[in-house]
DNA sequence: CCGAAAAGCTAACTTGATTAGCTTTGGCTG
DNA sequence: CAGCCAAAGCTAATCAAGTTAGCTTTTCGG
């Protein structure tokens, strides 16, 4: 029988889209295998069992997020670049669910690499916060309100969180317009609320 | 030997305590089963399997929060009912973040308790939106944003997704005060946007 | 052409969920 | 008070998934 010419990335990238179809939760060798058309024990040639699968998955979609994110703000500033930030957030955790839930977890106690591809996406809202003007010491407490609040609202959307019917978009654009309030108010000249 | 004399609700409460302690997606039959003494086959007399027992201790995890949030927004109205519930939402999922996980998944279609049992905490929102004066129109995108905001800082908080060091405590205090002005924005008498 | 590293495989073991069917407890009735 | 019987709990067995060990075979460099 020829070989299936795996590499650690081709088993990877199958990871994700299992991952995206099933939910991350549900990623398992088994299904990996199959779709690769290799028994379950060969994968352990290029990645390190399922934890590290999941790892992987996780790094490569923080590097995915980030790379998306940084498209999304480039070119632009204030609150444009929120609004395309937490636009671009939106779609890829729709586009990819079982990418995104991976990147809900935090890496390993000593895991350097890892962190540091789970900060990429993080550094984009910082670049975006910075040029808006917010100030040094209130940026981390901005970032975390607007990570949130984005999280939150793509997280309960894509585990159906939201009962039906009404209009999600507009729901979005209630939030970020939100956001893009709260962000001014903490922005260069502004009074702490 | 004697009977170990257990009922579902003890079945399910000691699943939850296992879930707080070593995170829902953690929880298995196998850990409940030792804790109470029992092997694992006998839980199937008082719990549907291990799906049954996750769905089962994410009602009862919704009721506990409903409570928790009905209690806290009690006698308070306006901003401070809002910041009151946001405590306890956060509260709860700090002091129970295996419960907290497992009502972030959809009921199985068709559901119709589990379905409600969810929605508890939500009319605790409701109302308190309704005591705030959000127009009924407007209703579904604020509560929304504001869930989608605590949520997302729970979540993140819970799972370790904050980098250390800075003052979690004053950053959620940004997010919330970003929320009354957000609420108080849709209030009635205000103009949208 | 040949030798070795790497790729992939089979076999075997472990843990956890689940089902079947047996035994025993313990409350309730006659 | 004796005995019945439903429910509680158990053991045994099956299945699926992950993991490890160790074998075979491809493939590529010399």
């Amino acid at each position: 029988m020829p070989r299936a010419g795996l590499t650690p990335a081709a088993v990877v990238e199958e990871a994700a889209r299992v991952g995206d179809a099933a939910g991350f939760d549900r990623l398992s060798l088994a299904a990996v295998a199959k779709r690769l058309n290799v028994a379950v024990p060969s994968l352990y040639k290029h990645v390190d069992g399922l934890d590290g699968l999941r790892r992987a998955v996780a790094v490569a979609a923080a590097g995915q997020l980030a790379e998306a994110l940084g498209r999304a703000a480039m070119g632009r500033s204030g609150p444009d670049a929120v609004r395309a930030l937490a636009d671009a957030y939106r779609a890829f955790a729709r586009a990819h669910p079982g990418r995104y839930a991976a990147l809900q977890t935090s890496p390993a106690p000593g895991d350097a690499e890892a962190a540091a591809a789970f900060y990429a996406p993080v550094e984009v809202f910082q670049a975006v916060l910075r040029g808006f003007g917010v100030a040094e010491d209130a940026r981390v407490d901005v970032i975390r309100a607007v990570r949130s609040a984005l999280h939150g609202f793509v997280d309960l959307e894509t585990r159906g969180g939201f009962g039906l019917a009404d209009d999600v978009d507009r729901s979005f654009g209630v939030l970020v317009e939100g956001l893009v309030d709260l962000v001014a108010g903490r922005a260069a000249g502004s009074a702490p609320g």
